[in-house]
RNA sequence: UCCCCAGUAGCUCAGUUGGUUAGAGCGGUGGACUGUUAAUCCAUGUGUCGUUGGUUCAACUCCAACCUGGGGAGCCA
């Protein structure tokens, strides 16, 4: 007798004839005058159920006939070739053994029918038992196991960048506090503020809003690298694109610039969407037929389309030639907003399109100048539905540029020692981006809310579970 | 955080222009039927009508605040 998965049985991993056992939960129960029982069964493996084909001879058929969705079970039986509809093969059922019951089938919440995403939401611990929530979590790991294996064979580092950092200079939103200081009796120094060398670190620390800096570092050693690890943004996001905890996976190359970088992301996302089309063809399916009917025709025409590049300023031309009244006037030097960006990715270009070379004063400090003294090399890829995907730029890697942009900005140039080493000794030109991987699931599955891609959301009033 | 909308059975919703007994579909349960495919057909139960306070003889229905969710905006990934 051999233990197997689902996917293994329906693929035909096995002959017909042999004995198998199957362990997993009840999907659906029909019962046949003539007999006999199907009963559905999932574990995860696939998308799909296998059916379970049940005689009424089981001495144990009372209990078969009970069982309802969501009741785990171990089936033994010998695999057969299905003369029914809808599955190449089934098992014929010698053995059912009941492992846990579902102790009220009236008030179990994931019933076989259709829900809400927000009820699932609600219910995260038993979400990833549903149709959608199991097939978000296979094409998630699907895309995740992509993404290294794109840069592995690259010969990328992957680098784990720290989650706890005592730079509060990262710049790029609100932080999330780390410290074991007492909040009922803070310690305080003489001046009555809280005396932070007392806490844990000795200063004060926060949680990583983006491993970009540290990134860097291996980046002017390596040469190669990358890093794919949980975020953490305390801003107060209520959207169906921001998440307070997320995770985000971010390239950084030496010796390579803007153009580089914007070639680098384009190869990647159509290595990993590739790599979800031929691994999850059974999840992809099914959110073409329930959640986005372009779900599958967008990533291939993604995928054999160069992605449309674009220059700030040419973008910002668009805009105003569109004849399309915006909300927020277009002119350049703004700091485009979504309705900007839709309009791009959805109307005019109706594909992932990059644009480049934005406006200096309202990019971060650590961006590369360009010659034209107006702008930096700085790139967004806007997809449509989500918006934007990726942020990347050229860093600036000159020293003198480098501190003089940090004197413009009111910045401290103590606060940046190390990173201005790394302008110090040995500088190169290196290019880098960041990707929000639930962006990325989101775009990918259809699901239209972040929160649905991520097992357990974080947001503003949610951390429930 | 701002603007708009919503919160009624396990789920999805309808409804009450304030007044005795609050409805439907789905799910569950019982039965019929069937190598079936969230199958089909018949029957069947269920509700502190988001929370707190106010107005009123009377509130699920009106008012206020709050909470939660959705859509949009800002911030960004």
């Amino acid at each position: 007798m051999t233990d197997c998965s689902v996917v293994d049985l329906l693929s035909g991993k096995f002959s017909v004839g042999q004995v198998v056992k199957v362990k997993g939960w009840v999907r659906t129960r029909r019962d046949s005058k003539a007999g006999i029982s199907f009963v559905a069964v999932y574990d995860g493996s696939c998308f799909d159920a296998i059916q379970a084909v049940v005689p009424n001879s089981l001495s144990n058929y009372e209990e078969v006939l009970r069982l309802t969705t969501g009741c785990s079970v171990m089936i033994t039986g010998e695999v057969v070739e299905s003369p029914g509809q809808g599955q190449a093969f089934e098992i014929q059922a010698t053995g059912v053994e009941v492992i846990g019951w579902v102790e009220d089938p009236d008030t179990y919440p994931m019933a076989a029918k259709r829900h809400t995403v927000e009820f699932l939401r609600e219910h995260a611990h038993l979400r990833p038992r549903t149709n959608l929530i199991g097939a978000v979590a296979r094409v998630r790991n699907s895309l995740a196991q992509a993404i290294h294996r794109f840069y592995h064979e690259r010969g990328y580092i992957w680098v784990s960048t720290p989650i706890i950092t005592a730079s509060d200079t990262e710049g790029a939103g609100e932080m999330f506090r780390v410290s074991t200081l007492d909040l009922e009796n803070l310690p305080r120094n003489d001046q009555d503020a809280v005396d932070f060398s007392q806490d844990f670190f000795g200063k004060e620390s926060f949680l990583t809003v983006s491993g970009q800096l540290n990134a860097e570092t291996y980046a002017c050693a390596l040469s190669k690298v990358y890093t794919f690890g949980p975020t953490f943004r305390a801003e107060n996001s209520n959207t169906s694109r921001h998440l307070a905890e997320f995770w985000m996976m971010e390239p950084e190359v030496a010796f390579a610039d803007l153009d580089d970088v914007a070639a680098l992301a384009e190869d990647m996302l159509k290595y990993v969407f590739k790599a979800v089309l031929e691994e999850r063809g059974d999840d992809m399916a099914f959110f073409a037929q329930r959640i986005e009917k372009q779900a599958i025709s967008r990533l291939e025409s993604f995928i054999s389309k160069d992605f449309a590049q674009v220059d700030y300023t040419d973008a910002i031309e668009i805009l105003l030639q569109s004849g399309r009244k915006f909300e927020m006037d277009v002119s350049w030097g703004i700091d485009m907003s979504s309705e900007h960006e839709r309009y791009l990715a959805e109307e005019h270009f109706k594909a992932p399109v990059v644009v480049k070379n934005y406006p200096r004063d309202i990019k971060a400090f650590y961006m590369r100048q360009n010659d034209d003294g107006k702008t930096v090399a700085a790139m967004d890829v806007l997809a449509p539905g989500i918006g934007e995907i990726i942020g990347g730029s050229q860093r600036e890697e000159r020293l003198e540029v480098f501190d003089a942009r940090l004197e413009e900005m009111g910045l401290n140039k103590e606060d940046y020692s190390w990173y201005r080493d790394l302008r110090r000794y040995g500088s190169v030109p290196h290019s880098g981006f960041g990707l929000g991987f639930e962006r990325l699931v989101s775009y990918v599955t259809g699901m239209s809310n972040i929160r649905d891609v991520i097992p357990f959301p974080r947001a503003p009033k949610q951390a429930d579970y």
